[in-house]
This record gives C-alpha cells, structure tokens and sequence, in this order.
RNA sequence: CGGGGUGUAGCGCAGUCCGGUUAGCGCACCUGGUUUGGGACCAGGGGGUCGCAGGUUCGAAUCCUGCCACCCCGACCA
C-alpha cells in the first residue's frame, strides 16, 4: 500500500479523501464547503470538457453564458421548481460593505440593500427561460439548442470533495423545441451522448434508464439518468437529462407562432453533468496505491524515468528518451520525462503510481545495452521489458488495451455486483452483505419507494431502458408489477 | 441542524490532565558530499501570532470565559 493512503478495506471514505489530496486533484478551502481544485485535478476536468464539448458541438449545440445572479422572483414562477432547490441557495442581500464604526474590520453596509434579493444560480433553467421569453416568436426560431459552462451554488448541508461541493463546476444544455417528440427525442440523445463519454473515455460503465417520479428533478416531466457503480457498492448518478414539457414555456410564457399560424407553448430539455463526475473515475478504478486514470483522460499518459548512476549515462539515456517521447507525441499521445536528479527512482515510481500515469517507461543502463526499456502499466501494476525497436506502435496499442481493461474491469464488477431479490428479505440481506444493484419488482407507487427507502436507505436509482417486462410482485406490497427496477444505496 | 472529533512550522503529530528555562519530534525544505533498476544516507542549516479574543497569575500552548474554523457520522442533495 503506498504511504499515507488509508486502504478501501478499512474506510473507504477515508480513502477516497485520500486520493484526492495526495495525488493532488484538490484540497479542502479556507470557504466552508468548497474546494480548490488544483492544478493536475482541473486538468482532468479540462479533458472531460473538452470531449464532452466536442460531442456538444457535434449534435448541434451551441455555447452560450448566463448571468450568476437570478432575481428572487424568478423562482416563484414554476412551482414543482423552486420546491426543489429552495432549501439550498445562496441569497445576495446586499451589495457595499463599509468600515466597522467600532473599527474593526468591516461590515455589511445596511444602507446597500437590494431592493429585490438576488439567487446564486443552483441551476440555471429560469433566468435562461426569461431570457428565451425574448428570443422565441415563430417556429422558424426554434430550435435553440445551447450548453453553458459554468459554476452554480447548492447549499448542501454536508460535503465531499468533487462528490458534493458547495460550488461546483458543470454544463447544462437548455433546448427549446417546436414539438414534444423533437424534445423527448433530444433529451434521449443527450442520456446517450453522457453514456457514450462516460463509458468509452472515462471507462466507467453505466445503466441508462428513466427516474422514478420521487427521484425525478424538480419541475421536470421526465428525468433519464446514467447510473455507476463504485466500489464500495454504492451507485452514483453520474448524468442527468430532463424532459421539461411544456412546464417552463409556461411559467415564463415562451409561446411560438406554429406554421398554420396557431400559438403555442415551447417544450423544452436541460441536460447536466458536473465535476462530480472526477469523483466517480476516482471511485471506479483507483487502487490502494492511488489513482488510475483510463488513458483517454490522464493529462500526461507516458512518464520516463532514467535509470543512471554517472553524468554520461543520464546523457545517453535523455538522448533515447528524447527520440521515443518526439516519436510518441507524433501519435498524440502525451509525455513527461522526470529527470530530477535529487529523487531516486523508486520514489519516482511511486509517485506516478499515487498520480495514475497509464504507463510508466523507464531506462537505465540495462536497457541502453539490451536495446529494451521497462513498461510499467499502471492499471495492472505489471511491468515488461520492450525492444526499443517498435516501441512508440506498442506503446499506442498499449493506451488502447488499458483503455479497455479499465472498463471491463468495472463492468465486471459490476456483474457480480447486480442481484436479482424477489422477497423483501433476500433485498434486504444483499443489501447489507453485498451492496451493488438490486434488481427487484416494484408496485409502481411513490409511497413504497419511500417505505423501502426508510427502511434500507436504498432508493430506485432507473427504470432500465433496455429493461425486459417481467410479470411479478413488489417485494415490498406484493401488488403486482410489470418489470423490476434497479435499486441501490447511492451517493 | 443533531452527534463525535480536531485546531501547535508546509504536512503529520507529541506536549495540555498536574502552569515554570530557549515549545519538541518525524516528513518536507535549504547547503555540501556520497547515492540512484521500487519510497537513499551522512553532516550542517532555516522555518512558530501554539485557531481568535478576553481573563486568572510573578509567569499560560497548558487553567477559566466567550467566539471561530475545519473534519468525520446522520438528516438534505448532482
């Protein structure tokens, strides 16, 4: 186990803390609740964005911005909405502060009182419903198809890093569409875009499905979600993708004029994903040793390190070194040499293992005779001697096949990690003993999601799209039910 | 908001119960040398408002009062 890592075994929490400290992705701040993402963690984050914007632009979208700030009033006007996120907002008050009389330090200035009160955006669907009031008159103006990046405040009580933060970082794509299939179709393709990015770049497998009306957002009609799973057994909701109906259209009076001259209300989707999503790589590959990085989203994806003991030697070696690492980045893949000579190589090594470099490559006098360098990946913790000749087609397959083994990896952890329960008792054992997805019969009803919940703490994470229809009963009312649904203990 | 914990060097801690030289230790850092195929060693060196504000005392990291911050567990949530 490397130093200073507290192993999955004995507290996960703990562990995961761990790893976002000390592999430096980011630190607790000085502000209650946020977190300073630093350097290598915000790198992470710019690859995630860069792809996922990629796969905006791609299906149409455009990038936009939203102001920070919602008036008060805004919220008031969808009902199911403002419910939803009204316990957990940051309110402007005030806009000047003044020397303290007493002289100590200063004050908020009360003369400096908003005449209305201003919202830190936790999610941006009414200022941007407002602003499309505006931009919206005839069909011919729709769709509008727009993402913004941005930070928004949710006043949760309790933290984790990336997992939950005060403030946090995202996306969310606001659509307007002419007809109710043109929406439900987007948000669809959205739920797919977010399965498509977070399997095959981020290697973490996940289950597309649709929300139960309780865990459904709040003003939504329809909320599709992909689920993960993580280690400890939990589930996390890594993506979500709403179909608004006409809810927004209508509580900020967004109407177009149709082709046969008629009027009518805008439907509408919003789309999210957020930094969380570092928590959920972190939560799905990462090892007592530190973090690992599926290949696609490591900021650097090969290190060297030189193996020496005299000047002349360390000149040989940077000179092969120089000539692989050019010839790697030919290929697009990304290198850094480490040649600080006041660390020895095992601490090196380490160290890059406690970060998640893919592949390690190191060369010393052995391999300038030999002709070979060592590979060292960093998912298996395997290491091989390479003939030099070849190397950069080895090294390019090689980002592939750990691309790969990362997610099947997770996948089939999460195999044995699904369970079938047909009694409430048999759910319950799983639960407790083994963790993961349960798939189970459900009557269909808010009020046993809730008791089921009260009792075990799991909740319905999806309705699988790809689910079979199954007759049964609900383990927990015996009522009848046509298909199971997944649940979990989650995040 | 309830329960628990912690605040002393960049990090991790000891010292606090029972007040008393110049506040220690490990890691990290700086200088020099020897090392370098899995977390090096020797020698020398720098770094402190002891969370904050009051109080008691000849004397406070230590005792008293008030405050603050952060972490962990729970309820709430992406």
């Amino acid at each position: 186990m490397a130093k200073g890592i507290t192993g999955r075994d004995k507290d996960y929490s703990q562990w995961y803390n761990d790893i976002v400290v000390k592999a430096g992705l980011a630190d607790h701040s000085a502000v209650r609740g946020c977190m300073v993402i630093k350097p290598y963690g915000y790198a992470i984050w710019e690859k995630i964005q860069r792809q996922l914007d990629d796969m905006f632009k791609a299906t149409g979208h455009q990038n936009a911005y939203f102001p920070l700030f919602i008036p008060k009033s805004f919220f008031s006007k969808e009902a199911d909405h403002v419910e939803g996120f009204a316990k957990e907002c940051a309110i402007v008050t005030h806009y000047r502060l003044k020397n303290d009389p007493d002289g100590k330090g200063v004050v908020v200035d009360e003369d400096a009182k908003l005449e209305e009160e201003l919202i830190v955006r936790p999610t941006s669907e009414t200022i941007i419903w407002n602003t499309y009031k505006g931009w919206i008159q005839s069909y011919r103006d729709l769709p509008i198809l727009i993402n913004q990046w941005a930070n928004v405040v949710r006043w949760e009580m309790r933290t984790r890093l990336f997992l939950r933060t005060t403030e946090f970082l995202w996306q969310e794509g606001h659509t307007a569409h002419a007809t109710k299939a043109e929406a439900i179709e987007e948000t669809i393709q959205m739920i797919n875009v977010y399965a498509d990015f977070v399997q095959n770049w981020m290697g973490v497998p996940v289950i597309i499905g649709t929300k139960s009306e309780g865990e459904r957002f709040a003003g939504a009609i329809e909320t599709y979600c992909i689920e993960a799973l993580m280690q400890d057994g939990k589930a996390l909701q890594a993506g979500t993708s709403h179909f608004l109906g006409q809810n927004f259209a209508k509580a900020f009076d967004v109407k177009f004029q149709t082709k046969e001259g008629t009027l009518e209300h805008v439907w509408a989707t919003s789309w999210g994903v957020s930094t969380r999503l570092i928590g959920a790589l972190i939560m799905a590959h990462s090892d007592d040793n530190g973090l690992v990085l599926p290949p696609k989203l490591a900021p650097t994806q090969v290190v060297f390190i030189p193996i020496y003991k005299s000047k002349e030697e360390l000149e040989q070696i940077t000179e092969k070194v120089n000539e692989i690492k050019s010839q790697l980045e030919k290929r697009g893949v990304t290198t850094q040499y480490d040649d600080r000579d006041t660390l020895k190589p095992g601490f090196k090594f380490a160290e890059y293992e406690l970060k998640g470099y893919p592949i390690r490559i190191a060369i010393g006098p052995k391999d300038l005779e030999k002709g070979t360098v060592e590979v060292a990946r960093r998912d298996t913790l395997t290491k091989e001697f390479v003939k030099q000749e070849g190397i950069v087609d080895y090294i390019v397959n090689l980002l592939d096949t750990i691309q790969e083994s990362i997610f099947k990896k997770a996948l089939d952890f999460r195999h044995d990690k699904t369970t079938k329960a047909d009694t409430f008792d048999e759910f319950k054992r799983i639960l407790d003993e083994k963790g993961g997805f349960i798939s189970a019969h459900w009557d269909g009803t808010a009020e046993s999601e809730e008791k089921i919940k009260e009792e075990t703490k799991a909740t319905i994470r999806c309705i699988p799209f790809d689910n079979e229809i199954e007759e049964g009963t609900c383990i927990l009312t015996g009522k009848p039910s046509k298909q199971r649904v997944l649940f979990a203990r989650s995040y």
